[in-house]
DNA sequence: CCGGATCCTGCAGTCCGTGCAATAATGCAT
DNA sequence: ATGCATTATTGCACGGACTGCAGGATCCGG
């Protein structure tokens, strides 16, 4: 019986048993973290709860988080996935920069991979718990700058400009923005990725507000 | 002798005595913070230092800032000045809105009021100790939120809609990467608004890719 | 000058987070 | 299968962050 609490291990492509194990654990830690937190506030819960929920001491804890507040927030993800990474630096799908840059910044995927249900939990501390949302807004951060480098490959840059930081951290904050209002009412009406493009538009409505409609 | 380390303490208008005794030692120990954590770097300064620094108890510390990172970030500050606030709700100065939300946060009266140095020095902080980082981007969130409200004060709503606060997220996103690329390269060639003009400047570009050039 | 309110401070205690060294588990080659 | 090298887990000890509490000092208004 290869599993850690229920959680299903077996070794993923590369890596041996070892590393399925690890990826186990850590996931087995931030699940605990997060329902733990959302029962009892994340002040209330310690260290010691957390490691004995995942089944691991408190010393082993640390060996896969920094801090309790990393525990929740989860393993740091990539950007986009590779395929996603290679359409936009092709210039697709559409060959708009902001189009393409809310496609590939479109969280759908990490939406199927963590489940609906782990990303509302986190998005509920985000908004509740002060350090939670913190260590988000610095992992935010931190993908601004790997997508302005992206922005910058894109354009045939060697290194990221100004202007490609200030693109980047245009989409990441409308991405943001539809996150945030998808969190806020998340009807099967409006699905996220309908909120990301609303945030999109309203971005363009505040540049050129003298616009005729369209279409 | 009225004064707590060299730091004026004179009754602001209001309040008594206890009041700016208060504020000096606020002003001293983020002061302090600030110039020991650039020294040694935040993890080898001591909340006893900082204390002793600014001539007060570790308890009193914390009567002060609820955590360390608190007092390098210093006391909040309202988003603008009252006179810029009421002149941005009565459309002033442009009329238009992303010009008039890049003139209400303009912070060169803030840079006034910590002087260049102390800018510099917690922007120095900023961008190098991950904490820091991560208060000062929480703030930036509270910050959005108050802009967002003065937006829909602005249109004439009592509260702000999904637009506000997308406009206020990229406005708020516009003065920091004025802030970032100003801290970067502070030379007087190009001041800080300038840098803000220019973020904007980008942003606009980003959006209107095909626009002939204004002037 | 005095009473009430407010602030400062020390103390004890809990929890977070880390270096170290011993132990246990794993992967690999034979 | 078995022994060996590698790596993960754990306990221990420690420093530092942060919090109630209670006593004492300071300030404000009369």
């Amino acid at each position: 019986m290869h599993d850690v609490q229920g959680t299903q291990v077996r070794p993923d492509a590369a890596g041996g048993l070892r590393e399925a194990k690890k990826a186990a654990t850590r996931t087995q830690l931030t699940t605990a973290a997060r329902r733990l937190a959302v029962e009892h506030g994340l002040d209330a819960v310690t260290v010691e709860m957390i490691s004995s929920a995942a089944g691991v001491s408190v010393r082993t804890f640390f060996n896969y988080f920094e801090t309790k507040d990393a525990a929740v927030l989860g393993p740091d993800q990539a950007v986009a996935p590779d395929a996603a990474i290679s359409a936009f630096l092709a210039g697709r799908p559409t060959g708009a920069l902001l189009d393409d840059l809310v496609a590939l910044l479109d969280p759908s995927d990490q939406l199927a991979r963590e489940g609906r249900d782990g990303v509302q939990q986190l998005f509920d501390l985000v908004s509740r718990e002060p350090r939670v949302l913190a260590a988000f807004l610095t992992r935010g951060m931190a993908h601004e700058a790997d997508v302005a480098r992206l922005v910058a490959l894109r354009l045939g840059l060697a290194e990221p400009t100004t202007a490609c930081r200030t693109v980047a951290a245009a989409a990441v904050t409308v991405v943001r923005r539809g996150y945030a209002e998808w969190f806020a009412d998340p009807g099967p009406a409006a699905p996220l990725r309908a909120r990301i493009e609303q945030a999109a538009r309203e971005l363009v409505a505040l540049v050129r507000p003298a616009d005729p409609p369209a279409d």
